[in-house]
DNA sequence: CAACGATAATTGTGTGATAATTGGAAAGAG
DNA sequence: CTCTTTCCAATTATCACACAATTATCGTTG
């Protein structure tokens, strides 16, 4: 019987929002990393989440196999879905990095990133000052090339985030890929706890070019000295950021 | 007695793997690590992968969901699921790790993930000698104490792995919970690769202990230099090689 | 030739039914 | 009373089918 029936007939027509799976998933795992629903606990079955957000069963399960496949929970006929130990989360996977750093405090995750930055970005300096292409030192300059001449602080960011992606491209190295994403988050976070303060290109230019420069010469050590600068100055821009 | 009915009821008992859609997952994931499907193609489409594996196509959705969760595709009505560069997936993930490490040569996997932790276990074990709190110094010595009397490779294997991953923990960042997955794939291939070589407990114990000691001492420079030394005995196991 | 509109292929979502799995209750044995 | 076995029921797993939404493709038309 083809009875119209009601999925959003009854409130905001202003969520034309497709991809209904995928926003249920954004919200069963948003509320997994902010802590709803702990390690161990039993998450409502689908047919309750069904109801709690009008949808049918499949986009539902759909929802959860996503979230499943990330290692937030596994599920069980006749026992239900079970959240699984942090230690089998996927925390470097995009969305559950972006629900991560939702529910933690802003302030929280850049020093959490910081610490990462400074153990890993360092490595990957020096191995990109050893194994970078030509065609790779471009990219780094050429990001290098478009933050000075960023007009607007948007801008700005953009080609930093540009900057440091194509000096975890130059390390030549697969695995690494997945720590972009950390950058990317940090960066943009960064950006937006200190946009009262100017961006200060006059001082961060220069730390972006002492990388590129022993990066164009091959000297793994300067390298790797010179993102020890520039994250140095990071972290004094996140100390005195207001909390 | 229950009948015995044939999920497995062909071969090998160490296959109790259900979840249809699980496996089907697995074959298609799989195909694209190994590059089948390099990023920018596009796959057959849902009804084609209902016929080739034999199940039904919701099946085959929930594991294109699982896949794309991943970030190894993306699907459009009318177009297909289309493979995704390679800097969109989640390399870091168990399952494409596995994908990865098996589509990829042993010796090269190896090499890739030794350039890895040089760049992360050193700067972990840094990290925990400064930050361990007293339980987690005491996994980290009831590990060692565990591969010090494994009666047989296996078990010197475990407590291997569970002494890196007691390192990783007292490092207390949870960001760096992914690179877990590193070491567990890197290590168990690192033993298979080698294991007509004895597994040398007289050299690389004291090497470990090393570590133990300079975490205790809350020295982080020498946790650093213990891992470097630790590392460059694997380097020479991983050349001297066979393949 | 360019713009437009109809068509069709493919994924997205919904519905209902049945199978498989298994925790826990009920029944039975000692 | 305690332990074991049997059975029930809750929940996920899989299936089949229908229809909606999206959009590439191609033919039509001005």
């Amino acid at each position: 019987m083809p009875v119209r029936r009601g999925s959003q007939e009854a409130g905001q027509p202003a969520k034309p929002e497709h991809k209904l799976h995928k926003k249920v998933a954004q919200e069963i795992g948003a509320g997994i990393l902010r802590g709803d629903y702990p390690p161990g606990a039993l998450l409502p079955n689908e047919a309750e989440w069904s109801r709690k957000f009008g949808v049918s069963r499949t986009a539902v399960r759909e929802a959860i196999k996503t979230l499943s496949g990330k290692g937030l929970l596994v599920s069980q006929p006749k026992v239900g879905s079970r959240v699984e130990p942090r230690a089998r989360w996927s925390l470097l996977d995009r969305d559950v990095l972006d629900w991560h750093s939702a529910a933690t405090g802003q302030r929280a995750f850049l020093e959490s990133t910081q610490e990462i930055r400074q153990l890993i970005e360092t490595g990957i300096a020096a191995l990109a000052a050893r194994k970078r292409t030509p065609e790779q030192l471009a990219e780094l300059e050429e990001a290098l090339e478009a933050m000075r001449v960023a007009p607007d602080t948007d801008s700005l960011v953009e080609a930093d985030v540009r900057y440091h992606l194509a000096l975890l491209a130059a390390a030549n190295n697969d695995l690494l890929a997945p720590f972009g994403l950390i950058v990317e988050r940090a960066l943009a976070i960064l950006f937006a706890y200190t946009s009262r303060n100017n961006p200060r290109p006059e001082i961060i230019i220069p730390l972006h070019e002492a990388i590129v420069d022993a990066v164009r010469a091959g000297d793994s050590g300067a390298a790797r000295d010179a993102v020890v600068a520039l994250l140095a100055d990071t972290d004094g821009v996140i100390a005195k950021g207001h909390d």
